[in-house]
DNA sequence: GACCAGGCACATC
DNA sequence: GATGTGCATGGT
């Protein structure tokens, strides 16, 4: 029945990795920089996120208590290349307060838990969605979640791999129950957003996509699967 | 100059 | 419950 969408799942990933190589992600060096990197993406190139980062790097910035202890409207000026900088430093300030003021700025301690549990806890912050807690569940957790984003969406539904309607939830399920290996599936999972990032970016954007250089080409005339 | 980027919350119907 | 809108910089 899902026997065929398991393996072509396994073999997009096959393509991709043969093309881009593992992405060892996500990109920070702590679990803190990751949950910041998360919040500063929403919706942004990452190149773009990168100056932000750096920029609160060399302010010796980046780390739970400094941020607890700055303005937001300061804060706002250290982002402002990750865009949407002022709504961005309301919702980093308010991860802050939670993981400062509940978890003494200890990322593990608040993700800690069992996975719905964190996953609650983690949405309950405004301005924190489910991609975006997912993310640092999966990235900066040690959590079996599987991260669903734009790009997965439309990769999926151009494959015929999901509906294009279906909802966030709706594509997690497919990806968790028909994306395992026999290895390590936190890292499988891991690097497979990663792919489908990369698949994204470089060939699946919306209006002009590349399907005719694209690695997963061999894979687009299938027929339609998946139906419910 | 148009389009795009690893979303999210909120208003309105 | 579905649909529309604001948020903003920087790269192609």
């Amino acid at each position: 029945m899902s026997k065929r969408l398991k393996r072509e799942l396994a073999e997009a990933y096959r393509l991709s990795f043969e093309r881009f190589g593992h992405q060892h992600w996500w990109p920070g060096e702590t679990d803190f920089e990751v949950c910041v990197g998360a919040i500063l993406t929403q919706n942004t190139a990452w190149t773009n996120v990168e100056k932000a980062i750096n920029n609160l790097k060399q302010s010796n910035l980046l780390n739970p208590k400094s941020l607890y202890e700055l303005p937001v409207e300061t804060l706002a000026t250290f982002i402002r290349p990750a865009g949407y900088f002022n709504i961005k430093a309301r919702r980093l300030k308010n991860f802050i307060k939670t993981l400062y003021e509940q978890y003494h700025g200890d990322v593990q301690a608040l993700l800690r838990g069992e996975r719905m549990e964190v996953r609650n806890r983690l949405l309950s912050i405004n301005g924190i969605g489910k991609e975006t807690a997912d993310s640092m569940m999966l990235y900066a957790g040690q959590h079996l979640i599987f991260v669903v984003d734009a790009y997965t969406r439309r990769i999926f539904s151009r494959h015929g791999w999901c509906n294009e309607d279906d909802d966030y939830d709706e594509i997690q399920a497919i990806c968790e129950e028909n994306i395992r290996n026999s290895g390590n599936i936190l890292d499988y999972w891991r690097d497979y957003h990663a792919q489908i990032v990369m698949l994204g970016k470089n060939y699946c954007k919306n209006r002009n996509p590349q399907c005719e250089v694209c690695p997963l080409k061999p894979l687009l005339k299938t027929e339609k699967i998946l139906s419910s």
